[in-house]
RNA sequence: GGCGACGUGGCCAAGUGGCUAAGGCGAAGGUCUGCAAAACCUUUAUUCGCGGGUUCGAAUCCCGCCGUCGCCUCCA
C-alpha cells in the first residue's frame, strides 16, 4: 500500500519497522464538544485502521486527550467550574459521537494530565542534552540546536521570522522556541515540577506519550493539515533530539479540512457544526460516506445537501447488502470487484474510487436479483468492503417505529382497501407505512415490505 | 511576502501521458404498477479555469495568466 508522507511529499510503499503498526493520532482538545472537522479526521484515520487490519497487520494506536490548556481553563472560569470537570464532560462527549459514529477505539487514550511523570523527564533529558533551557519557571524548547528543524512543513526559522506576527516573550532566547512547560500564573491548575507549579506545553505531551506507549519511533504519526506546523514540527524535533534516533515516525500521513463554502471550519468565523446536533439529522454512515467520497487529503466541503445526498445513496447501499437472491444457478465472480477496490485503497488510501466499487457492485447485485441469478457471493463482498470502510448499515430511526404485528396489520387493511378498488385509503396506508419507515412494494399480488 | 493545495457535467467528486473522462446526488424519458415506491434500461462533459508549448497523442507534463483555499505559534 501507498501512502502520501508529508515529510517526503510523496507517496511511498507503506511497510511497518516491526510485528505490529505503531500508530499514534493526535487527539482532540477538550475545550469543547467535538465538531465535524474532527468527525472526518477520525473517520479517515478510523478506514486506515481497519484496512491495515485487513492487510493483516495489527495496528496499536494511541490517541491523547489534551485536557489541559488555556482554553479549557477559560472555559471553566467561565463555567464557574474547574478544568478537570470541563475535561471530563468533553471527553465523556468525544467517546459518545465517536461511538455512534463506529470509529474503532484506539488501545490507549493517554491524558496529558495522567502523563506529567513522563513529560517531566522528557523535558529533563532535553535541558540535560542542551536542547531546552528553563526561563522564568518556564521550560523552552531551543528551536537552533536542531539543524532539521523546519524539514516536515517545509520552512526555515529565518524566513519565519520576517513573517511571523505573535507576541514576543521575553523568557525566549529565540522567537522561534516553544515552551515545553508553562510556569503558572495565579489561580491556574497547576502541577509541581523541577522548574516550579506549573503544567505542560502543548506539544511536548504527544512526544512524551508516543515514547512511553509506543517506542522512540512510530510508523504513522496523523493528524489535520492545520497540525502540521508548528505542532508536528515541533513534536519531531523534541523527540528526535530526546531520543537520539530519527525518524521520530517513518510516516506523516495529514487530513485535508472541513471547509464551509470556500472557508475553512472555525470557531472564531462561528461556523461550526458540533457531531452532536449532525447525528440528529443524519445516520452516522451519511456522515461517513460524505467523508469518504471525497479524498482524505482534499478540502472537504461542509454543506447539509451533501450529507443528505449521501444519505439517500445509502439506501441504495442499504438494500443491495440485504439482498438474498433464492437463486441457486449463475454465481459470479467477484475477484473483479476485489481487485478494484483494494487497487484504489492501495492507492493513498483511495476511498473515493472503493466507493465508487461499492456502488457498482450494488447495481451489479440488483441486476442479478431481477433477472434471476445468484447474488450471494456479491453480497458478501459488498459487506466485506463496507465493513473495511466502517459502515455499520444500521438504519436511521424513524419518528414512530411499527412493530411487525402492526406492519401485517396496515398491510392487510390495505390489500383489502386494492381489492375493493378503494385506492385512495391503499395509499393513505402506504403513506402511513412510509412515514413509519417502511417500505412496501406491490410484487405480483404480493406486498412486499421492508424497514428502509 | 514565504510554503503548500486546488480549479473536471446542474451540484459533489475520481482519474494525473494513449481503450467509450469512474461513482454519487439531481433532472428527463422508458420498463414494472391501479397509481406509486424501489430496482433496472436510456439520456444528461466531443470535453477537464484561460492562453501558449512539448509529444504521434495532454484533463494528465512544461511556461505564463486568472481565480479559490489552507498554513506561517488556538486548531482534526
Amino acid at each position: 500500500m501507498k501512502l502520501y508522507n508529508t515529510l517526503t511529499r510523496k507517496k511511498e510503499e507503506f511497510q511497518p519497522m516491526g510485528e505490529i503498526v505503531k500508530m499514534y493520532v493526535c487527539g482532540v482538545t477538550t475545550n469543547d464538544k467535538p465538531h465535524i472537522g474532527h468527525a472526518m479526521s477520525y473517520i479517515i484515520f478510523d478506514v486506515l485502521h481497519r484496512y491495515l487490519k485487513f492487510m493483516g497487520l495489527s495496528v496499536k494506536r494511541v490517541q491523547n486527550f489534551t485536557d489541559i490548556d488555556d482554553k479549557i481553563i477559560d472555559r471553566a472560569n467561565m463555567d464557574s467550574t474547574d478544568s478537570t470537570t470541563v475535561s471530563e464532560r468533553n471527553i465523556s462527549a468525544y467517546f459518545n459521537v465517536m461511538d455512534k459514529l463506529n470509529i474503532m477505539r484506539a488501545d490507549v487514550y493517554p491524558r496529558a494530565t495522567t502523563e506529567i511523570v513522563e513529560i517531566i523527564e522528557m523535558i529533563t533529558n532535553l535541558i540535560s542534552k542542551g536542547n531546552a533551557y528553563e526561563s522564568g519557571g518556564s521550560v523552552y524548547f531551543s528551536v537552533s540546536t536542531d539543524q532539521n528543524y523546519g524539514r516536515l512543513s517545509n520552512r526555515n526559522v529565518d524566513e519565519m521570522l520576517n513573517s511571523t506576527r505573535f507576541e514576543k516573550d521575553e523568557n525566549k532566547q529565540n522567537f522561534a522556541d516553544f515552551v515545553l512547560w508553562k510556569a503558572a500564573k495565579p489561580n491556574e491548575p497547576f502541577w509541581e515540577s523541577p522548574w516550579g507549579k506549573g503544567r505542560p506545553g502543548w506539544h511536548i505531551e504527544c512526544s512524551a506519550m508516543a515514547l512511553h506507549h509506543l517506542g522512540s519511533q512510530i510508523d504513522i504519526h496523523g493528524g489535520g493539515q492545520d497540525l502540521v506546523f508548528p505542532h508536528h514540527e515541533n513534536e519531531i524535533s523534541q523527540s528526535e533530539t530526546a531520543s537520539g534516533t530519527e525518524p521520530f515516525s517513518q510516516f506523516w500521513i495529514h487530513n485535508g479540512l472541513v471547509e464551509m463554502s470556500g472557508t475553512k471550519m472555525s470557531k472564531s468565523i462561528g461556523n461550526v457544526l458540533n457531531i452532536e446536533k449532525a447525528l440528529e439529522n443524519y445516520s452516522s454512515d451519511a456522515i461517513r460516506l460524505w467523508v469518504l467520497q471525497s479524498h482524505y487529503r482534499s478540502p472537504l466541503l461542509l454543506d447539509e445537501e451533501l450529507i443528505a445526498a449521501a444519505e439517500t445513496s445509502l439506501g441504495r447501499i442499504r438494500q443491495a447488502a440485504n439482498i438474498s437472491s433464492n437463486f441457486l444457478e449463475g454465481e459470479k465472480d467477484t475477484s473483479v470487484f476485489f481487485d478494484r477496490f483494494k487497487k484504489a485503497m492501495d492507492d493513498d488510501l483511495g476511498t473515493p474510487s472503493a466507493i465508487a466499487c461499492v456502488f457498482d457492485v450494488c447495481r451489479e447485485i440488483f441486476r442479478r436479483r431481477d433477472s434471476g441469478k445468484k447474488v450471494e457471493s456479491l453480497v458478501i463482498v459488498l459487506r466485506e468492503f463496507l465493513e473495511i470502510l466502517g459502515f455499520t448499515l444500521e438504519l436511521p430511526k424513524h419518528s414512530s417505529d411499527l412493530s411487525e404485528e402492526d406492519i401485517e396489520k396496515l398491510i392487510n387493511q390495505r390489500h383489502a382497501a386494492r381489492l375493493e378498488k378503494r385506492f385512495e385509503d391503499a395509499d393513505k396506508l402506504r403513506e402511513e407505512l412510509t412515514s413509519a419507515g417502511v417500505r412496501i412494494s406491490d410484487e405480483g399480488g404480493i406486498t412486499k415490505w421492508t424497514r428502509f
